[in-house]
DNA sequence: ACATCTGTTACGGC
DNA sequence: AGCCGTAACAGATG
């Protein structure tokens, strides 16, 4: 699920469900082999706090308090956090589990295997630790455009990097570039301030309206790449193609005929 | 059987 | 030095 749109809706599940309750206990669910989650000592350091506040950086999930540890989450390619009652079936995929007083609990689920929690200090702390820029509904056009601007490597590959701003991904770093019509393989170091300015832009307001859906796909505006990721589809915006092409090991799609 | 996938990271090359 | 791109990581799914 998780760019940065997917992670600000998995932080208000905590929000809404888990703050404020006192953590019983810490447990780890079953096949954990390769993931990264905290040890035996960490977790009883979460034990008889409370979550009282969360934060949210790029796609990094953090619940915590003033003076208590903190959980940081990465929900890697398939990773989600779930509140659920003591009553329900714990979710599927379940690796790492805290209960809280009363019946309430929160699962970490992640089928792939590919994220991560951490008991930590603090989120500024962790935030520095990996060394991310900062939160991609943050950083400033001038900032944006320095950064993307003065990176020789193909655009799409810039706007993924989370040590430039932290946030996007494979899918709406395609909508974003499909969206002000820059070809992802273009060299941050041949656009213009103009596109730069329009791609932050862009950026912006394509994070903002899939937080708004909640990350529900289907409910954002038809004539988003998001609808018609298949070779071979029509463009929703002009009458050329969508096509296929691998940069930095992933898939980009983009419209042939509009983007340049 | 094989390729694909919304993420990151280690490493070699320029 | 620093930046860039690729392979590797692992499991589910079609």
């Amino acid at each position: 699920m998780p760019e940065l749109p997917e992670a600000e809706a998995n932080r208000l599940r905590i929000e809404r469900d888990c703050l404020n309750r006192t953590i019983e206990a810490v447990e780890l669910g079953e096949d954990t082999d390769y993931l990264e989650l905290p040890g035996d000592n960490e977790r009883k350091r979460l034990v008889g706090h409370q979550f009282t506040q969360t934060h949210r950086h790029g796609k990094l999930i953090f619940a915590g308090s003033k003076t208590g540890p903190w959980i940081g989450v990465h929900l890697g390619m398939t990773g989600s956090l779930r509140p659920f009652d003591e009553d329900d079936s714990p979710p599927d995929y379940a690796k790492f589990l805290i209960r809280f007083e009363g019946d309430r609990r929160l699962a970490f689920s992640c089928p792939r295997k590919l994220g991560w929690v951490r008991v930590i200090d603090s989120p500024e702390a962790e935030i520095a630790r990996i060394e991310y820029g900062p939160d991609a509904l943050e950083i400033d056009r001038a900032t944006f455009a320095n950064v993307i601007g003065g990176s020789r490597g193909a655009t799409k590959s810039a706007l993924m990097d989370q040590r430039k701003f932290a946030g996007v991904g494979n899918l709406w770093s395609d909508e974003i570039l499909y969206r002000v019509g820059i070809d992802p393989e273009r060299k941050g170091t041949d656009l213009s301030e103009n596109s730069l300015g329009d791609m932050h832009e862009a950026m912006r307001a394509i994070l903002r309206a899939v937080m708004d859906t909640g990350a529900y796909y289907d409910r954002l505006p038809d004539d988003w790449l998001i609808h018609t990721r298949k070779i071979g589809a029509a463009c929703p915006r002009c009458n050329g193609k969508i096509e296929k092409t691998k940069i930095g090991g992933r898939s980009a799609y983009h419209c042939t005929r509009h983007q340049k």
